[in-house]
Order: C-alpha cells, then structure tokens, then sequence
DNA sequence: CGAACATACGGAACATCGTTCCGTTTACCA
DNA sequence: TGGTAAACGGAACGATGTTCCGTATGTTCG
C-alpha cells in the first residue's frame, strides 16, 4: 500500500522523478549487495552501489528493516499466498504444512543473514520481524489448524513458535556444510506429530 | 591447562602479581556486566567495572571469546560432566539424553546472548564456538549413541547438528515470553524418536 | 636497600559503521 | 523563465572495537 507516485489519485502530489528513480536504483543496489554481502551490508555501500548519498537511503528507507521488506516484498507475499494453495493441492493438512514450511525455510537460507535478523533484538529489526509476521502468521496459523484438526500434529503448536524455532533453526545454514537447516526443520516438524491412534 | 602463575614448575616464569590481580578483576567484572547487560557490553563497560584500561583486557583475553570461555569454564565443564552422570543414572538413555539437553538449555538461556555468540558468523566468535564443541560434542555424542543403540532413537542424527539446532532454538529466549526455547526444544528432540515397534 | 630491567598498564588515537543535519541542487509549475 | 518546495549529498557526530606506545610498577640482583 505504498504510495510510489504512480498511483491512481491524485490525494498525493506525485513524487519528484529523481525520487522515484532513487528510490529504484535504492532497491536494485540493495538487492545486489544484500546478495554479495548479506542483509548486513554497510549503508555506505549500498549508497555506493546507487551512486547516491546516505542521507537518499535514509529519506526513503529510514530504518534497514522497510529496505530489507522493499526488496523482498514480492518473495514474503508468494510465500503468503502459497499456503492456501498448498492446503487444497496437498494429500493432507500435514503435508501441506511442511511444504509451506520448506518454502519458508527456502526463502531463509538462501538470503544471507536475513534469519539472524529476524532473530536480533535490535530495534532496528522491530519492523522487519513485524511485517513478517503480519503476512506469515496468520497463513501459518491456517495451516497449523488445519493439520490439528485432522489429527495429525497435537494440538497445542502455536504459530508464532513455530514459525520462530523455525527461522532459528535456518540461521546459520549457509556457514557451515556440516549443519543442514532443512534436516533440523523436518525433526522439529516431525517433532509436533501425534502418535497414530489406530 | 592455562598457567596461572601458581603452577607446578618453573618452566615459565612466574606472572607478575598485579597481572594476576587485573585479570582476576577482569574475570569479575565480565562475570557481573554478562549478568547486567549480555555477552555483547562494549569492552570499555568491563574496563571500567574493572578499574582497568582497555589494553589490559585486549592483554589478558585477545579476543572476546578468550573472555566469555574463561568466565563460564567452570559452568561448561560442569555440564561436560554432567552427561555419563546422566546416563548412569537415567532410566533409559533417551531420559539421558533429554535431561542433558535441558541443562545445556538452561545453561545457553540464562546467559543473555549467548546463545546469539555461539552462532554469530563474526569470526570474533569462532574460538567460543570451537571450545564449545570441544568439550560438549563428544558428550552429545556418547549420549547419542547410547539412545541409538537402545533403539530410541533414529540411528543418523549428527551431535554436531543436534547441538547446533538446540543452540538456535535458544536464541531469543529471554526477549519475548510467547517464545519457549524449552518447549521448542523438546519438539526438536521428540522428532529425534523412532516410532515404536512392537 | 636501591638500581636496573622486563613486564604490564592506561588511555589516546585510529578505523568502522549507523545516523543526523544542513547548505546546495534540481525538478516542477505558473 | 523564474520561483518554490522537494530532494540530494556528504560532512559531521557518536558509539564501539582495536592498536600502540610512553609511562608506571613489580621483581631481581648486586
């Protein structure tokens, strides 16, 4: 719901042209540098990047959190509308569960430090970790839900932690082959199963 | 096996005494600035509560992890000591094995972020990580092995990323009370199981 | 006991990074 | 084309980690 100056009213002054083409250059240098260096990459590179100044980044993204949400926005709502569709493509609740899952752990591991982010209780994140949730937890909840009313997982798991342990799971992920985020996810998946009653 | 200055022999020459006193205060004024503000207190924080300059701790303990791993060793060894303990006198090596994950648990979330440390890719952190593993992953192992063997448990789980994937469930314990670490743990652990065969 | 020496100390100084601020430039409109 | 408001750039500031060297002090030996 952002507002880029090319909208449909005119309640909002259009923005300058130099501004938008900023705010673009902004998301397509960020994306680079968050790539080769991770979601940590100094401010100053990424101005760089641009060819802007810092003082740009900060008038159009104030904190690091609203640029990390800009540039993978369109990734964080095809993880959110994956999970209805999975619920009704999938043989069960549960196997619907774990392939949203492993799409949301996809979407971790490959972004370098955007799990440890999630996880810093820097208030600079605040935003970040918000957002997610605001767009991924109520699909989680969906599909939590679904599965516990079927039976199959107990039904006491909530959304949040669940989605918590998992992107905790996935930090680090890409700094050490011995350690498979992906593996430790299907344990703690598996974790929340119930007994079969037959 | 570090020399004190107290030691056995003579092959080393004996530490002057205000070395020995600085770095015992250094000892407890980390001790006391992990309690009140988390593994991460600027280095000039320590310094001060120590009544010491800078140099002085960069002198004793090069790298904050020399420092951290000093100040828990007791705890560490402890917990090291703790396993073939456990599984004496455990029921079955499974209980063993939980009850040693609890208290490497509950030892990762009382101290404020160290949990974080232990993963951070920040080379600063390596060392602690490497003592870690050092002294608790062959306990892991063991208690592992057991549970394998008693057909507890299935037979591919790694101590490495078993110990890793706890350490990340850890991580934001304290900073938000709808996250349980120990809940999320114990998930992790149950889908370590294998389904009873009769 | 007192001097000489090695050891250790302290904190200033430097580097990096996030963030703010304001003088200058530029796009837009009349 | 000129005036105005928006946007820009980068210097400057604060916080923090790290290094370095002149100074102080413990230890030893005559």
């Amino acid at each position: 719901m952002v507002d880029d100056g090319t909208g449909s009213d005119a309640a909002v002054p259009r923005k300058r042209s130099d501004a938008r083409r900023n705010q673009e250059a902004l998301l397509d240098a960020a994306a680079a540098a968050f790539i080769a260096a991770g979601v940590h990459v100094p401010v100053r590179d990424i101005a760089t990047r641009a060819g802007v100044g810092v003082g740009t980044i900060y008038r159009h993204f104030p904190t690091r959190a609203d640029l990390i949400v800009a540039v993978y926005h369109h990734q964080i709502e095809a993880c959110a509308a994956a999970g209805p569709r999975l619920l009704a493509s999938a043989g069960t609740p549960h196997a619907a569960l774990a392939g949203w899952i492993d799409l949301f752990v996809d979407f971790l591991v490959t972004k370098h430090g955007l799990a440890e982010a999630l996880r810093s209780d820097d208030a600079t994140f605040g935003k970040l970790h918000a957002h997610f949730l605001d767009r991924l937890l109520p699909v989680c909840a969906h599909l939590l839900a679904a599965a516990a009313a079927a039976g199959e997982i107990r039904p006491d798991v909530g959304a949040l932690e669940l989605m918590r342990g998992v992107g905790n799971l996935c930090i680090g992920d890409n700094s050490d082959p011995r350690y498979d985020a992906r593996r430790m996810v299907g344990f703690l998946v598996a974790g929340l199963r119930l007994p079969a009653v037959p």
